[in-house]
DNA sequence: GTGAAACATGAACCATGATTCAACTATGAA
DNA sequence: TTCATAGTTGAATCATGGTTCATGTTTCAC
């Protein structure tokens, strides 16, 4: 395994499962429902969204949606785990390709506001799975931290960085890209990625204290 | 108004806005109503919740929440104000009593986190309320940013903190501060919120450069 | 070519729970 | 004391939409 598949891959087996097509022709179909319930609940959200409605965007009748799928929360949760990975697919080879880790911070987070902005469908999806599937939700974020954790401590060892609480820094770090991404990415992106993207990163890097 | 109240404040007018009671029998019913409403949503979410066990739990008729409120919907948006200012009220003196800003962000992040312990209910009511309630959402962390962006350049000042970009470091903080209390308020209460705090505030302080 | 398994269809079923409403009781001002 | 207003009650209504299923059609290994 290498260490950007490490970094994107999830710890836990992957719970959130549909029924597997045998066909050609079946595995086409998972792929329009998955692209219609992404659309669908990215659009309405969770409860409002509609397998109907799911189905219709798919060009499917409803009975196909239950060959791939035993329920509405089933689709979601396959939804969850997807867009979990896809956002650090998309993320993780902008911070291994900077020079140090604090550099590879900046570069990730300038990444992951273009990827919201372009998938804001996904966003708010991994959003909502906090009250659709709890575990799934935490389980995207704590894998996401301890990543974070890991590669901050790795940083140590290399010089970049000082020494601190490696879990704290890392949720800390972590909440602060999603509330960047929500404002600078969902709500209002006016401003280039890259300047919210310095500007945060002088704040992790030498903070606020002017002393310092 | 003094600086207390115009950061506790909101911007906004109050829109949620439930029936006026006429009589004292009226606002006790409407104050039990609102608490059991808060115990059902935070017990089971918005959707899970139902109007039936709310008005079980404040002990009246079905009939009886229909006088004070106008919808499900209606109920969970007077909540939302509601709890929106009780944070506030809760945090913001901690933040005051600081000798400087920047103990003021430890203090209050400690504050936070305290009181995010002892009211779960409150802290998911308002992160679901992003899916029910859009406007109320928004207008909550906007309120929270603004303060926080105004506060800081006052701080810069008084010559406490370093020059930058005060929406960014806004956003940038109360993020932090958000997954720090869903990470070590609400999910996982073993560790003293001082040390959490102090391990936030080094960050905040500070940063992560070595150079510094 | 053939048959069994895989896949597709969508009308009908059904549980759920928000909302209504008509009858009733308590309050408090005059 | 009186009566208009405020407040209470909960069974019945009703819309919604997830899920089922009986009936076809397509695929592909043999």
């Amino acid at each position: 395994m290498t260490k950007a598949q490490q970094l994107i891959a999830s710890r836990e087996p992957d719970t959130a499962r549909h029924k597997e097509p045998r066909t050609a022709r079946g595995r086409k179909t998972l792929r329009l429902i998955l692209d219609a319930a992404a659309e669908e609940f990215g659009a309405r959200g969770y409860h409002e969204g509609s397998i109907a409605r799911i189905a219709q965007r798919a060009g499917v009748a409803i009975g196909s949606f239950y060959t791939y799928f035993d329920s509405k929360e089933a689709v979601f949760r396959a939804l969850v785990a997807d867009m979990s990975r896809q956002v650090r697919e998309h993320v993780v080879p902008f911070i291994l390709a900077a020079p140090d880790r604090l550099a590879g911070e900046r570069a990730g987070l300038a990444a992951y506001l273009e990827f919201v902005r372009t998938h804001k469908a996904l966003y708010r999806i991994i959003d909502e799975s906090a009250f659709v599937a709890e575990d799934a939700y935490r389980r995207h974020y704590v894998d996401v931290a301890d990543g974070y954790a890991v590669s901050l401590e790795q940083a140590f060892g290399r010089g970049e960085v000082t020494p601190g609480d490696w879990q704290v820094r890392a949720w800390a770090i972590m909440g602060m890209n999603v509330f960047l991404g929500l404002k600078f990415g969902v709500w209002d992106d006016s401003r280039p990625a890259d300047e919210i993207a310095a500007a945060a990163h002088a704040l992790i890097a030498d903070g606020l204290s002017p002393s310092a």
